[in-house]
Formats: C-alpha cells, sequence, structure tokens
DNA sequence: GTCTATAGTTTGATAGAC
DNA sequence: GTCTATCAAACTATAGAC
C-alpha cells in the first residue's frame, strides 16, 4: 500500500523525458517513415545528443517497443472509450460495423504507426511481453464483442479479423491518404454478418446462430 | 524479323551470372530474412567480389527489382498452367476456391517472397515499370476469372483481393510453415461467393448475377 | 568482367568528464 | 543526466589495374 501523497518529482520528469524522446520519435517516423530516422535525429529534435537517450532507453529498439506498446494502449483506450458510450438498442451489425471503422479509421490514419503495431516491419523487433500486452487485451475485446453478438466460432472471429486487415492493407498499399473505402468496408462487413447469421438491419430482432 | 539462329553465348553467358546472383539472393533472403544480407554475402555464395556485382546490377535495388519481376512472373506462369489444364465442367465455386488456393499456397510457400511482391518491405524500393509487368497481368487474370464467372463488380472484386490477402497475412503472422489455413479459407470463399450470388455446389447450374 | 583498394557515409552504442 | 569524444562496425558504391 502506499504510504504518503508526496509526488516524486524526479520520476516525473524522469517519465516526461521519455515520453518527449518517444513523441519525437512518432514524428520522425510520420515525416519520413518509420525507420527512416536516427537516434541524432530525435536528439536534435529535443535538443539533446544522441548518446544522452541511452539514459533512458537501452537502445533503438526499446524506443519502438514503447511506441508499439503506447499505440496499442491509445487504441485500447478508443475502444473502451467507444463501449462506453455505445447504443444500448444498436443491433449486433450496428455494433459489429461500428467496431469494424473504429478499427479501421484508426489504422488508416497513420501508416506508420499501422505498420509498427500490425505489420512486422522493424527488422529484429520483437513487442516485449509487457508491450504486447495491450494488444491482448484489444483482441480479447473484440472476441468478447462477437461473443455478445451470438458469434463464438473462432474461425468466423478470424475470418473477421482477416477481411478487415485485408481492407486496410488495401487502403494503405493502393489508396493512402485517398478517398476512404467506408462504403466497401460497409459492403464486406455486410457480407461477414450475412455468413455468420446476423439479423438483417431491418429486423432488429436478437443474433440467430447459424452452425 | 531475326536473321540468324547464331546464338550469342557471351550474352548467355551474362544472362546466367545475372541469374546466379538473383538466386543466390533469394537463397540468403529465405535463410536470414529478405533485406538480412549483403552484396558481400552474395558475393561470396557465387564466388565473387561484391564490387564485381556493379558489373551486371547498378545497385542493390536492382537486384531486388528483378527478383521482384521473376517472383511475379513465376506465378503469373502457375496461373496461366492451371488455366489451360482447368476442369471445363468446373462450378463457378470450383473454379474461384482453386485459384485463391493457387494463390494462398504460393504466397504461404515463401514468406520473404510474398513481402517483396505484395508488402512494402524493401526501404527505398519501388518496382520498375518493366518489373511491375507481370503483377499488372496477374491482377487481369483474376479479374478475367471474376468476369467469366460473372462477377463484373470492381467492389466485389476488391473484397476477393482483401480476404485473400488477409487471410495470407494472418497465416504467415500467426502460424507460418505452420499447418495451413485452408479450412479457414474455403469458409471464407464460400462466404464471398455467397455474397456475389454464386449458385451452390450442389447446383452446378451458371451463376446469378446479384445486384 | 573481375579484381584490389578504398572512398564515403551512416549509425548504434560506449567511456568518462562534468 | 547530459555532455564531448569516439569507437567499431557495417555497408553501398566507385576508381582503376589487370
Amino acid at each position: 500500500m502506499l504510504v504518503a501523497p508526496i509526488r516524486d518529482r524526479a520520476a516525473e520528469r524522469r517519465a516526461a523525458t521519455r515520453q518527449e524522446i518517444v513523441d519525437a520519435a512518432w514524428t520522425l517516423a510520420r515525416e519520413r517513415g518509420l525507420t527512416d530516422w536516427t537516434l541524432r535525429d530525435v536528439g536534435d529534435l529535443i535538443g539533446m545528443r544522441a548518446p544522452s537517450l541511452y539514459s533512458h532507453f537501452s537502445s533503438k529498439l526499446a524506443i519502438y517497443d514503447e511506441m508499439f506498446g503506447q499505440a496499442w494502449s491509445e487504441y485500447e483506450q478508443q475502444v473502451r472509450s467507444a463501449i462506453a458510450s455505445e447504443d444500448p438498442a444498436g443491433s449486433p451489425r450496428q455494433v459489429m460495423k461500428a467496431r469494424s471503422h473504429l478499427f479501421f479509421d484508426f489504422a488508416v490514419a497513420d501508416l506508420p504507426r499501422y505498420q509498427l503495431m500490425n505489420q512486422r516491419s522493424v527488422q529484429g523487433f520483437t513487442p516485449s511481453e509487457e508491450s504486447f500486452a495491450p494488444s491482448r487485451r484489444v483482441v480479447q475485446l473484440s472476441l468478447d464483442l462477437l461473443a455478445a453478438i451470438g458469434v463464438t466460432d473462432r474461425g468466423d472471429a478470424e475470418i473477421w479479423f482477416a477481411l478487415l486487415g485485408g481492407l486496410i492493407d488495401q487502403q494503405l498499399a493502393n489508396d493512402p491518404a485517398g478517398h476512404s473505402r467506408k462504403d466497401l468496408l460497409d459492403r464486406a462487413m455486410g457480407m461477414w454478418a450475412d455468413s455468420v447469421g446476423l439479423a438483417k438491419e431491418t429486423n432488429p430482432s436478437r443474433a440467430r446462430r447459424k452452425r
């Protein structure tokens, strides 16, 4: 149990500097590409020499690790926030489509971030168990959502993930920052909903199981 | 029109050396990863010094370009070969599933090759127009196949591509070289076929249009 | 066309003073 | 914790002899 409410100002400052480093890395990643920046670049951006960064991170990969964890944490927050403010009267299709759009938009909004989160784009990088935790929780939240609308088959879930990921890849590869393909996303999600037997939009009754 | 059937032995030798270099690069890519090899490594493998490679390729990226073109050409050949020996009595679903499996198997058989062909995994690499040509032709062959089974909507085609790509990514990310998820692929393809109104397997009649 | 030699650069990381 | 100084290494690419 914590004893006293005395702030550890040194620790706060340390954490703030760490965050500055990570933010600078994100800025550079967005400007030049996920891996096209050096520790010197980061130092320049925050008024520090490259070697000083080693007082905060043990290596460049450790910076990526922090970025990875924070990116997934940020999305996790968005999901939990969306759940909290969810329409209680939403149909299974509406709920599923809303979650799909949430992920799609988050992914498409930031290519380097998506490459770090969902593709193996940094040579030699494997997330630490700690940084991987929020990613695991997001997957579980997705499975929970599917269970809530009556989809418990793991294969159906994986097809959902695959469809979503495939559409995102397509968007980012063929039309980055171009006009979003939300129409395609909706069609694809409707297709998936049909296949797992979700009730049609016009009939907001509870989901029927197929298999 | 060609005048004489006299072989250009020098050109043949030159082409053979180029191919040796490309083959060595593939070997290294499969052993260590798509980008985890150097020109020195290639030289060592074929008994040459690294600078000598520049007599055959203007840069390392030029080697990737050749690899990219050859990979797509190889797949194009497989598709054309499959078309030639296709079951003339095959149902639309059968034909579509066969083509899906062909691509899936080709992709999953070689991760570095897939990363080069279908992901933007080599920093700074953009295929030349020439190397990109076979890729374009393969896309056209896919669209032709869909047209032949009555699917002419571009959105339906893109959903097909997305689904296929998503399942491949999933296979390679979560279970590389593991037991193939062909069952999932079949389910997903069945789902897609339903959505575009292909006739059911039990009824090998011609495809019905949906939209 | 292949070689030796080396340029030219970049980069992640460490040592040690302050 | 940040700095200067520097290492150690790696790598692509070029020059020029043979």
